[in-house]
DNA sequence: AGATCAGCCTTACGTCGTAAGGCAACCATA
DNA sequence: TATGGTTGCCTTACGACGTAAGGCTGATCT
């Protein structure tokens, strides 16, 4: 209380909330020192007083999705409790993956940071003791971790993500498939055989709720055989 | 023959050849036209004349990654001729990760771009030509694609890197999670569990060729599960 | 010999991150 | 109330980046 400020002022709070705002808004390019600083009301350099550089806001923007997404998975672990490890692992990494959703410029600054945010840590803790929970060694937890990868994160590694705002040229993409079918047949013969409600006809056309959700199954129902063995079913083929 | 040139002219090849010298090299980061010039004893400019800019520069190198794939995964999987599809995928996407670890800011890159190259057309019509070979649908062979991510170009979706160049503070790493365990128990007593034969003590510690096998293997024995049935064996949780 | 042209260079612009230092409003103290 | 420090923001400036526009040079062709 009392007069208020000449103006509101800054923060890092306050500049990481921008910055999500601009990324989620604009894409992760739009994010620049002099950007931020004038969705702010400020210059550019007044951010420095705060942040410790780009690299620094970077840093800052992981751990705020790392945060949502720990809060996001407790909540729904929460409220699956009492299940089996597989449907707790579900709940936990289908609502990283809605955080995800809300950010998608999320997975590709994660993966591409050299420093482990450190929220993670707690958050595979989380994941290791269902597994142990749930009857698995440490060994196999260890490599389960591995193996689930960026799904434990909610995102499926999408090799090629298809560009924003390339959906009008369907038939297109159609006929370039079409002419090239005889080169590619089983893919054309594919993806004719799937395109009944696709409606983005290119490779990585298809990150749905379904394609992660059939992965996640797939390793789990591996897990689920090696949970006692000492690996896989056929972990290695004759050399 | 004939009087030698003054120079050797540039050429969009030579610009690719040393741009991937440098990246290999120097990583990512070093490669700027203006250093890529240098390098070939040139000037910035010049390279216009060969390339179309810095952003089809990148996706030159993409192209010629994506071709040693081919490649090799070709080769890979001609020496492994006769094999059931497990075999002959192994040696596909095992070909392709010995690429990648010639080229280690080649998954970064890949997974950045916004262009599919060309090139990956026919490498997964080659896989699926085996999946359906092997006898699975389209449909499960489609979601076997979207499973398989960027392991079929060899390699595992390594959320954070430790960053090169870190790796005598193994026992400072070890310190700091010792001090961590009594938050993170299951953590610190999987990586004192686990610490045996690895040497560096991060949790992306160990994208080894085990783990990648392992998570190939876990894939693999999922999908022979899913290989006449609707999908895994309990593709769905009670809500 | 003169014309054409590919290949390379020079100069310059706008944008980026950020180092260095200035200035004005606030606070505690006397 | 005067004073001196501190905090918070701004100004200016530098070097690096990608690249647009146009000039020069030497090889090739008629």
């Amino acid at each position: 209380m009392g007069a208020r400020r000449r103006r509101e002022p800054l923060s890092r709070d306050r500049a990481l909330v921008a910055a999500i705002a601009l990324v989620d808004a604009e894409g992760i390019a739009a994010l620049t020192m002099r950007r931020l600083a004038a969705d702010l009301g400020v210059e550019a350099m007044s951010l420095y007083h705060h942040l410790p550089g780009k690299e620094g806001l970077l840093d800052g923007l992981v751990d705020a999705v790392v945060a949502e997404i720990v809060t996001a998975a407790d909540q729904a672990e929460t409220e699956a409790a009492g299940g089996n490890w597989r449907t707790r692992l579900r709940s936990r990494f289908l609502a990283a993956r809605a955080v995800m959703l809300r950010h998608p410029w999320a997975p590709a600054l994660l993966t591409s940071r050299s420093t482990i945010p450190g929220g993670v840590y707690g958050y595979y803790e989380g994941i290791l003791a269902i597994l142990i929970d749930g009857g698995f060694s440490y060994r196999i937890a260890h490599r389960a971790l591995h193996a689930f990868g960026s799904l434990a994160l909610g995102f499926a590694q999408e090799v090629f993500q298809p560009a924003a705002g390339a959906e009008v040229d369907a038939d297109a993409a159609e006929a370039e498939l079409a002419a090239l079918s005889a080169q590619l047949p089983h893919l054309a013969a594919m993806v004719a055989a799937e395109l009944h409600d696709a409606t983005d006809p290119t490779l990585g056309w298809c990150d749905s709720q379904t394609e992660f959700e059939f992965t996640l199954d797939l390793l789990f129902d591996g897990l689920e055989q090696a949970r006692g063995a000492a690996g896989p079913a056929a972990p290695r083929t004759p050399a």
